[in-house]
This record gives C-alpha cells, sequence and structure tokens, in this order.
DNA sequence: GGAAGTTAATCAATCGATTGATTAACTTCG
DNA sequence: CGAAGTTAATCAATCGATTGATTAACTTCC
C-alpha cells in the first residue's frame, strides 16, 4: 500500500481543481502542484489538459450509465421504477457533487466541438431510460399524459440545482457537512416523489 | 443615431463572449476585437476585465428585481399570481439567455469571494419574493403543505437547465431560432402551469 | 547469476505564445 | 487651452507544452 499512483493523484486534484475554478480558470502547474506530481506527468498520462478533463468525463460516464441500466431491468410498474431511479440518481449525483458542478458548467458551453460530443450523448441515452418510463407508464393509463420531455428537465433540473448551488443556497445548509448533506438528499428525493405521485400519476379510480 | 458608443459596444460583446466562452475563457483581447474597440477602453471605462463582468451583472439584475417587484403588487389570489410570475419569469430569462447562462455558470464556483456577494443577495430576494405567494398560498388553505424552499427549487430548476442547455438538448428545437425558442418558451410555461396545479394546489372541494 | 539492454516514470529547465494591464503619444471637440 | 477619448506599443506574469537527462524496475541472453 501506500503505493503512490500518480496517475490517479492527478485525475482526483484535476476533478477537485475544475469543479471549483472551472476549466478554463484551472492552471496545470495548478493541477502539478495540487497532485504532488511533476507538470510533464499530465502530458506524459493525458496527453494534454484537454486529456485530463476528457478521462475524467468517460470515468464518471461510464460508471454512471451502467448504473443507470441496473435499475432499469427491474420488472416493476412504471411507478415504482420512477421512484426508484430518482432516488438512485440523486444519490448518485450527490455522492459526486464536485463532478457533476463541473459538467454542467463546462456543457454549458455553445461552441466547443468534439470535446463533448460523446458526452451529450451519454446523457441523451441517461434521458432515454427515463422517459421510456414514462411513456410505459402513460401507455398503461398509470400516468397523466404529461409533456414527457419538460416532465424529465423538471426532475434533472431540481437535482442539478440543489447538488450545482453554492453552500447555502437552499435554506442554511452547508453542503460541504456530509451529515447535513444527507438530510437535504433525502429531503430531494421526497419532494421529487411528490411531484412524480402528484403530477404523473393518475389518480387512483376504484369503480372497476 | 450610428453613435459609435463604444462603452456599450464593449459591454455588449463582453456579454455575448462571456456566455459563450465563459469569464476565465474570454480573453480582453477578443472583447476589444468584438467589440471594435482598442483594449484600453476597457481599463478606461471600466477598471478592469472583472470590472466588466459586474457592469453587466448589475445593470441586469437590478431591471430584473424591479420587474419582479412590480408583478409581485398585484392583488389577486396566490394561485394566479404564482402562475403570472412563473410566466413573467420564464419569460425573462428566455428574453435573456446569454445573460442568464454566463450567471449561472459563473455562480457555480465554490470560491470567489466578493465577486459574488451582491449577486446572490439579489437572487435571494428574487426567491423570497416567490417564497411568500406559495406561503400565503398554504395559509389561506389553496395550495398543499409542500416543501415550500424545493418546490421554488424546481420551478427555477425547470426554467434554467431549459435555458442553459445546449442548442437542441430538449427534443429537436434549436434555441437560436427565434420562432422555435417562442414555440419551447410557451411549452415550459405551459408544463410549469401544469406543475403548480397539479403539485401545489388543493383540488377543488366543493361541499361548503 | 549477472552484465547488457530496454522500458516506464520522473524531473528541472525552458519554449513560444498569450494573458491582463499600463504607458505615452495622438486626436477630437467644446 | 484642456479635458475626454483613442491609439499602438510595451510591460511583467503566466499559460500549456516540450525538451533532454535521470532514475528505477524489468528483460534478455550468455
Amino acid at each position: 500500500m501506500e503505493k503512490t499512483d500518480k496517475r490517479n493523484d492527478i485525475l482526483n486534484a484535476a476533478e477537485k481543481l475544475f469543479s471549483e475554478h472551472g476549466y478554463e480558470g484551472t492552471s496545470t502547474r495548478q493541477i502539478a502542484k495540487e497532485s504532488g506530481a511533476n507538470m510533464s506527468m499530465i502530458n506524459y498520462y493525458f496527453g494534454s489538459k484537454e486529456g485530463v478533463f476528457l478521462e475524467i468525463m468517460e470515468d464518471r460516464i461510464s460508471g454512471f450509465k451502467s448504473h443507470l441500466d441496473k435499475i432499469n431491468e427491474d420488472q416493476i410498474p412504471p411507478k415504482e421504477k420512477l421512484l426508484k431511479v430518482v432516488d438512485q440518481y440523486a444519490s448518485r449525483i450527490f455522492a459526486n457533487i464536485n463532478f457533476h458542478k463541473m459538467m454542467h458548467r463546462e456543457l454549458s458551453f455553445t461552441q466547443r466541438p468534439e470535446m463533448f460530443g460523446q458526452i451529450r450523448d451519454a446523457m441523451a441515452s441517461n434521458r432515454l431510460v427515463i422517459e421510456n418510463i414514462i411513456e410505459q407508464g402513460i401507455a398503461d393509463g398509470s400516468f397523466r399524459q404529461v409533456d414527457v420531455r419538460m416532465s424529465i428537465v423538471t426532475i434533472m433540473g431540481t437535482i442539478t440545482l440543489v447538488a450545482t448551488s453554492p453552500t447555502k443556497a437552499v435554506d442554511q445548509i452547508d453542503i460541504t457537512d456530509d451529515k447535513q448533506k444527507e438530510i437535504l438528499r433525502k429531503r430531494l428525493v421526497a419532494h421529487l416523489q411528490d411531484f412524480i405521485i402528484t403530477h404523473l400519476a393518475k389518480p387512483h379510480n376504484d369503480n372497476s
């Protein structure tokens, strides 16, 4: 143990710095200093600063996708499945808030040709998973005929705004404190489940 | 007319570039070239690059706040008032998508001491306007006892995600096309109003 | 087994380019 | 004249990237 894996040190330091100061706002010298590696190591392992960024993105996104796909395999009714997906989705993001902040920020740039193509595709496929669940619920009559895409935006937008908001944005909660973060996560999930039940789910119709 | 107001040219060019490439990703030379002004003009009028950024922020935010306050003066029931606020809020943001993108991106940085203090205060006061409306609705029994803060996050998060998403994020809509943008705006407002009615408003109870 | 050869990992030093900012000289105009 | 506006030239600092050299660990082959 105590094996200093410089490659991983660089990735971890870069993710932290990127999320705090942005991609452009972080210099390779900062990454080198924070990770304890020499500047050359960055180009040695990743080719360039952009290479570091893309490596972080690919690692996280592939892990995220396989996670979401596994949840989707369950054979349960759409409403229960959606409740479960939202819970897992929020938990996953809360466990990687720094990455999520960084991703959304850099993704909001209009220009940046090939840097984000694959990442957008990955997000689109994540969205598709949720979309299929909702459409299945509409088809079998358990969901109202809502605007599917907009409802997804609402779920994702709520999670994202809570996760990316600067410290203490929602009430006086300090998101850097693990205990308070967990309380906030539960509150967020409870709210989203309330949203799913009130906005998406049809009221029960008991006369058969 | 044709009076070349270099000061304003700089502000407009900077807002465009900041929203496209970020604050750190935009150089003063780019701003100078885009605005047709000499580099020194930036420091002459605004003191520094940061001065340009803060000037843009202050201009937009003060205008936004007075706008929201005026809507809030109306003496109408909470539900109608909230529907109106959401409509105006979304319209305002859609009319200034570039600024809104830029603001949210730069605001997501943890560090950056005094640069955003006043901006956070302004946003908090905007949030308070909506908060009061919802709490009034809960008090008079027209709204369910929802998680107020979270419901606000949902409204703002939905608008923000639609507005800041890269082109063609929602369906195949190209947000740079004014006609499609207006269609998207109406769809967003309709969805949010559906959210308010299903999630916030209590079903009518006709037995008196 | 052990010298010779090979590879990945690491380093300090430095590259040319670009950054935000400043200077000093020039022009415009009331 | 003199204040306000404008310009090209220049500043020190920092940027991302590359260089050649060095170290440590592993292979090869007699």
